[in-house]
DNA sequence: TATGAATGAGAGTTCATTCAT
DNA sequence: AATGAATGAACTCTCATTCAT
């Protein structure tokens, strides 16, 4: 889909409807308009990324050998849904203007979690959640567009190492 | 400057000279086309960027207990630039076309300072530095979007914050 | 019908077939075109106008008492037909393109059946019947706008007071 | 101006920008858009009438010999008006959609004109002055576009025929 | 007889850009 | 050095009309 690849204003209708071998009058018999379809799309990725993140959340009882194990689970979750569904989830969180919300909400939610999990003794707690959650999702959307969706890395490899550096650090 | 707000596509010639309180042949004198100044300030940004990574680049003595300060050194360095900059650094590293290739450079040359310093022995080497640069370099994009151009942090806390972060890790 | 209430530029086929409760390709099963059917509308209006207008001519001999009666006769009749043919009078008379002409060929007759009506001795014959003539199907075309569609007024009210307006005007 | 001549729907910029000599950019310098050059048209017209109308009420001191002359004094300034901004009269008189309410506004001013009148003496009170005032608006918008815009009679002649017909009419 | 699906032609509008002065 | 006035090119969107079935 064009609006992946380019963004709202400079995909064309035109291109679209070339791309897909019909016309431009036959665009407006699937769709209200320019802005609704790309809407449509930006509120389908919404939906299941919010669903996603709130289910990441670390639950009380997890043991020491595990917690890694669980953490990187979630993260594999979240670049599993930008792996599958690549085209929305570029509009959705990377070329549509509501994506500066879609983040934005995304980073609270985490910075929730953290939070609750750090009082679960998980974590310390002498960090800033909010900036390591702002970190979290900006490195999230980094490594999707070079790593997950250039095809150089998986979901798991990615969620392996991320969570293995948020989690120990580089230091020795 | 409009194009540091909207970006390239919605920024109108018909407002940047209003702004500049001159008429839109007086636009054309003084540059070639609206493609060009936008260019022009990229090209700015990119040059400044560029010298102050390679200049963060750990040096080979830095002793233990100096080696945290020194790398927050490095990145605030990098936040100050971003905050002393705003506009061209939006559209440098966030708004243009050119940002990808420009935060792909940011990430190859921070992938060099760490296998480098990986090397001098600051680092364990069981982490894939071409991931971790990567996940700084979206960190470091989106905190400068969220956290220092709102004025929510300054350079010193939020280098302060990732160090800390990127050294240690979250786990007790 | 759709091109009473909205003339011919605003109706689209889409609502008239919506209407009907057909799909669009069945509009041209019967109808050759939206001017078409148009025209057919107009057609029958004509027709049946031209007939009412060329009946209400006075016969020769209409006894002074009797006057005022059979003048309201012709106008009441013209009513009726407006009243019964709302929507293709609406077109006929109004909306289309046509009712220019209509309402021409209206006038002349109306002109032509007062100058003899004058001649026969029931109208002083100083003044334009020309300029009287096209007063009277303004007149009845707006009355039947405003005080006959709107159902205010009845057509023997209307041309009660039309008659009598005609005949004796507001003088004392 | 091709709105007199069309109406808004058959207008098009296009058209309108050729008859000037211009290209269709250029129509987008001078207006907002096709719908507000049209309004202001109309606004400009309704402005103008209802100054006139208003104007066109009797006194209360008109001497019995003077009545007609100044009734027809009224009219004339109506159909003068109408002759000197013809393109703007057909606008707001006939083809706007708006011109349905300017002709009811006009009605009802004339209407509560011809109560007062009456009950100042000039007339008798036995006739609707609703649909007397209806009748005089469908007659001057008739006569307006059939004999003064076709140049075939002057305001003059018109109003005073006029005025001839509406206070003694036809009877000897 | 009826339609789902499609379209050619053209509408109004916007915007970066350029003359003539 | 500066501009008022203009435009080419391109855009989104609409609508009467027609296939293939």
């Amino acid at each position: 889909m064009q609006f992946a690849i380019h963004g709202f204003h400079k995909t064309k209708i035109s291109e679209i409807v070339k791309e897909a071998n019909v016309t431009q009058p036959t665009f407006y018999l699937y769709f209200k308009s320019k802005e609704a379809v790309f809407q449509e799309l930006v509120d389908v990725f919404k939906e299941k990324l919010y669903h996603h993140v709130a289910q990441s959340k670390l639950p009380a009882d997890v043991a020491e050998e595990g917690l890694m194990e669980r953490i990187a689970y979630g993260l594999r979750a979240v670049f599993e849904l930008f792996q599958q569904n690549e085209e929305v989830a570029r509009i959705g969180f990377v070329v549509s203007e509501e994506a500066t919300t879609i983040k934005a909400e995304m980073t609270a939610q985490i910075e929730s979690n953290l939070t609750e999990e750090a009082r679960l003794g998980y974590f310390h707690t002498n960090v800033n959640f909010s900036v390591v959650a702002a970190a979290m999702v900006g490195a999230i959307e980094y490594l999707a567009i070079t790593k997950l969706w250039t095809g150089s890395h998986t979901p798991d490899e990615l969620a392996e190492e991320i969570t293995q550096l948020f989690l120990h650090g580089l230091k020795i």
